[in-house]
DNA sequence: CTCCTTTATGGAACCGGTTCCATTTTTAGA
DNA sequence: TCTAAAAATGGAACCGGTTCCATAAAGGAG
């Protein structure tokens, strides 16, 4: 428990910096690396990781910065960029920003102070404030989900994953779409997503493309949806996210509309639980596994100064669901 | 950046010493202190956290051990956990085992030596090497979901919350009631949550209660409530979780009953997207805000050495939904 | 069996703080 | 104004490791 180098090494007979080299793989003869390794497995001796990361400058630590921990999205690929940083020795400290951007930036600050190796952030939006921040930064920074200048960033095809779902719903048949989106703050889903599914809709068929602004929050799906019904005569609704859709869903019930008889209805992200409702939703599912253990090697790499692409983009699927009917 | 107390202590002209007990709170003349202040503030500076531990024993850490990040329960508890711990200066340091009990009980060894200044386990399953490991741990622990004897608990009220959701349902006029539920190596789930609900039917006129294992996955729950469905003539499926409640949904209508008309169902745990379906799900919505903070409040405390109740229950409420209809 | 080169090992300084103790400065009481 | 007690400050040791450098032991060539 409380057992130092100190004593290992008294008790080992030999110095501490012996001890130390054993510890880190330096030149040890066998007779003494046997001594040692008796000594430290009798106490069970773990080194005190303050202690080293003192001397080292090495914390072992990556910092991942998300705005919510109870997001389907973020949960799935923060688990697998904990599994792969702990499988190579890193710890990763989680913080969770609430959605505030200050809370944010200063997040990347603390972490700076901190000394982590390197730090992952969940980017729903990147600020002016932001950019500055970056330039200052001394330690290896990767963004997922947005793209910066200058900045290593991961980030889902958003215009091709759009264009896939726009050509799918025209492709079947349907002439008057409706895009329930985002505010184009965000860079990725708000403008280039829904530039792809605009682009999708028109190059297969589409006469008509309305474009609805939404939140990112059930409520406020309802609210323009239930727009979007009123105000057009679409026979298909395609929503940003999953939850948008889900909130389409349930306003278009309200009115009395069959899906996917009356009005098909598809989203992106998906959910696990896209599939277990009734009618499962059709949705964009991204490779989040993919994404998250390609987040872990490269900022790996970028701690080891080895080069690596400013941009990557992880693969994704279209999911067919009950939510959508082929009019043919 | 790189600046450390001498060179605050030089720039400013006193000890370190002197400048430590600045940091620290230690009695300082107003004079000094603003000279430090000065120079504290123009360098921007921040201690090193590691050296700080080194000496003083204290990492500001705690341990938080979970047996998943993407499951609604555990995330919303942390994010409250680590949004009031971040207040009053600690860092919340999240480990995922991915349901392992292996690595369960590995990750809090670990955290042991690491010296974190307490630690909170997300229980599943109350095993024999945890009572063992538990009574080895020199630091303190509390455990959330599950009770064990000599150990800081906070449980949900899992027989209360059964039996007022079996007095629900068999009042609204189901007389013959299944329960989905899960294996009782779970106590809280598996033994005291089942017995709730099967008190709380009997209690309040239902004739026959049956009982089907299932797991926590969708798919389980499929199989389970299927069987259910074949063997009895049951008019209302008791879940015990949300997930499962939404796996029997998918069954039952594919068997064509309509619900909540020919079938009443309903969950436990009140996840958000049990009220964006249709029929939105009746469920018990135990209160994660006052779990987590609870939580913190407590293990704060048990690192200050007060004394703190062994097991602390936070609250729960029943919430309606569209899939249950009083039959009377 | 020397002498020189490698390879192992020990000793000491150092990382950046905290804390104990001795010393100096203030404050206050007489 | 002098003195004792309280407050402020400085100095040094220490926390538990890592690393540089010098020395000792081992290995190889001649």
């Amino acid at each position: 428990m409380k057992v130092t180098i100190n004593e290992i090494a008294k008790e080992a007979g030999v110095a501490k910096s012996t001890v130390s080299r054993y510890l880190n793989g330096g030149r040890i003869s066998p007779r003494t690396s046997e001594k040692i390794r008796r000594v430290v497995e009798a106490h069970n001796y773990e080194p005190n990781s303050f202690a080293r990361s003192l001397k080292s400058k090495k914390t072992g630590f990556i910092g991942v910065v998300a705005p919510a921990l109870d997001s389907f999205v973020t949960s799935k690929i923060l688990i697998k960029i904990d599994e792969e940083l702990r499988a190579t020795g890193f710890t990763t400290l989680i913080i969770n920003t609430s959605h505030s951007i200050d809370r944010e930036l200063e997040s990347l600050q603390n972490l700076q102070r901190q000394k982590v190796d390197g730090m992952i952030l969940f980017a729903t939006e990147i600020t002016p404030a932001h950019l500055e921040l970056f330039s200052e930064l001394t330690i290896p920074l990767l963004v997922i989900g947005q793209e910066a200048k200058r900045t290593h960033c991961i980030v889902f095809d958003d215009y091709q994953a759009g264009y896939e779902m726009g050509k799918y719903i025209a492709s079947a048949g349907h002439a008057d779409i409706s895009y329930i989106g985002v505010h184009e703050a965000d860079e990725a889903v708000g403008q280039r997503r829904k530039q792809g599914v605009k682009d999708g809709c028109k190059d297969h068929g589409a006469e008509t493309f309305s474009f609805f602004e939404s939140g990112f929050d059930f409520n406020s799906a309802i609210a323009a949806a239930g727009k979007s019904l009123a105000e057009t005569a679409s026979t298909a609704l395609i929503c940003a996210t999953d939850t948008i859709a889900l909130g389409a869903m349930r306003v278009a019930r309200e009115k009395g509309y069959r899906i996917p008889e009356d009005l098909a209805i598809s989203g992106f992200g998906g959910y696990t639980v896209s599939e277990m409702i009734h009618p499962s939703l059709a949705t964009i599912a991204f490779n989040y596994q993919e994404t998250g253990s390609l987040a872990a090697r490269t900022i790996e790499k970028m701690i080891q100064s080895e080069p690596v692409d400013f941009l990557q983009r992880p693969g994704f699927s279209l999911r067919p669901g009950e939510s959508i009917k082929g009019k043919k």
